[in-house]
DNA sequence: TTGCTCCTCACGTCACGTGAGGTGGC
DNA sequence: TTGCTCCTCACGTCACGTGAGGTGGC
């Protein structure tokens, strides 16, 4: 799959997508004979996950440690119980993170109804004081 | 009321609120002799109004149209028809937009829940395996 | 050969963050 | 005089946007 494709599936622009590879997050796993990057299904899931996670407001270097982490869990590699656990707390951190990050998104989008709302009083008054 | 007063009432930071003003959003309604900042309640709530269009994803220059336009309105001088026409038709511009905002910020959150929901399942996965 | 898609620089932008070095005011 | 608050540059940062100039592949 070429990069135009994945972008209109992803909705992620071209450029989004090959700064994702600059800093090392979504790497294509191929490249053809003219150097035009090859994504394969797993890339294409992988940057739905990066989506997903965008609203959270975590960096780009985070979603990096984040995905380093799920791989490593859910490579099939044995891995030795101290790293497990490492991963684990490292997860979870994340995953703190995540609620504290969700329940701020409500408020924010509490805070932009009201604003809506307001504006909507302020059209409604300002044209009735003319009519 | 001095700038740091002014940052602990609305969540902003020193820096932010200097930005405001070097873009021209909101300007201290005086200085000291000393070139202290000095903000009225009116400052104030202009930065808790911009505080809540932020979510919004307003740029700052459309913020900055934004209240030009409702200060027009409300500023209690008079304003010819043709002036008001214009003005309402702003208004109602910026409000389609909030209202398509609104709506975006709710598939954000949607987006987050979701990814919240997964991480939280791949934990219990990967603390089962080691169980 | 023509188009459309893709490539790599590399500078620009938006909304601030972060010092550096200096001064105001109780 | 001592602290704490504030001041103005001015460069840095993060996540891309936006050309410029060039090439791949059906």
């Amino acid at each position: 799959m070429q990069i135009g494709e994945v972008a209109t599936r992803t909705g992620l622009s071209l450029r989004t997508i090959r700064h994702y590879e600059e800093v090392g997050l979504v790497t294509p796993s191929a490249r053809s004979q003219g150097g035009f990057r090859l994504y394969t299904e797993h890339d294409v899931q992988r940057l739905m996950v990066i989506r997903r996670m965008k609203p959270l407001g975590f960096t780009l270097d985070q979603m990096r440690d984040l995905l380093a982490a799920t791989d490593r869990l859910e490579s099939g590699e044995t891995v030795s119980g101290q790293e497990h656990a490492r991963l684990l707390e490292r997860l979870r951190g994340f995953e703190q993170a995540a609620e504290e990050r969700v329940a701020d998104l409500r408020v924010q989008l509490a805070r932009a109804q009201d604003f809506a709302a307001s504006l909507r009083e302020r059209i409604a008054r300002a044209a009735d004081l003319r009519a």
